[in-house]
DNA sequence: CATTGACCTATGTGTTGCACCTAGGTTTAT
DNA sequence: ATAAACCTAGGTGCAACACATAGGTCAATG
């Protein structure tokens, strides 16, 4: 199986299936008689494990490392275990950024919803400059002053 | 005022500072005694506004973009309505995407909780391998057959 | 006055996971 | 013969910096 008919049977890129190969996590065969790489069900289980790997979050690295301790005979399931505690955590604190900026971002609309261009003295962008984060503005944070 | 000193009084790395200085956001002048870059207060409120620029979600080139209608002499607020638009959807998706896949690895994490490391047949990892996405699953989103 | 430490310079590389491009070879069908 | 569709290796681009290299500057110290 070449490298296309392999992607598409996986629903991936051909690209991305050399990009695996490239760093070491595909291993086919190079055919002697015409020098393409010969995919094998071994190669295709083995794209299936990486896809769900990266469903779950683990980079191409942590891949390569429970990958490595499958082939050396360990048990790579407490190296799992640990590495997807470290990535949760990593994805909890981009969830958390995500939400804080889409919030910002929802703030500003709402603010320039009501503001007219240009409307005050600036250095660049009057819009941009004169928001006030309603979260994260000091004044409202643990008390007001404009009471 | 040298790039250090500029740096530490905005609340951002020297290394940052350069970055931007680089990609042409911020215009030091060269000085002629020993051809350090002196930052000028204009320097500054640039800086300033670039921050609070990137706190809202503008990538370095928006901004270049939004500095140039600026310099131009155009108002640049309706740039910045249409970008933040873009980068409004962006971070949405981004946002569902991330809360997707906290999702996936709390439910990996859960079943997981009561699975035994290596416990059944598998090519790499039985614990990734056996992993049903509780939300994704097929059987879970329309309809049940296992009832 | 030499040395030390803290600053500065420009330039290049590393990060992540691919996508895309270049320049070419192979296979198959027409 | 040639075109279409596939394949190869290797290199570049992306985003926003962080970090490293190799060297120049400056002020204070012994």
């Amino acid at each position: 199986m070449y490298v296309k008919q392999l992607a598409k049977l996986m629903g991936v890129t051909a690209d991305t299936v050399r990009h695996y190969t490239r760093v070491g996590l595909l291993n086919p065969i190079r055919s002697e008689e015409n020098g393409y790489q010969e995919y094998t069900k071994q190669d295709q289980q083995r794209l299936k494990f990486i896809i769900s790997a990266r469903q779950l979050g683990f980079s191409l690295k942590d891949i390569q490392q429970i990958i490595g301790e499958s082939e050396q005979g360990n048990c790579p399931c407490p190296l799992t275990r640990k590495l997807i505690t470290k990535r949760l955590e990593e994805t909890e604190a981009l969830f958390q950024e995500t939400l804080k900026l889409r919030n910002r971002m929802h703030a500003a609309l709402e603010q320039w919803d009501t503001s007219a261009d240009g409307a005050n003295a600036s250095d660049v962008c009057s819009l941009i400059e004169s928001f006030v984060d309603p979260i994260n503005d000091s004044a409202n944070k643990e008390q007001r002053n404009d009471d």
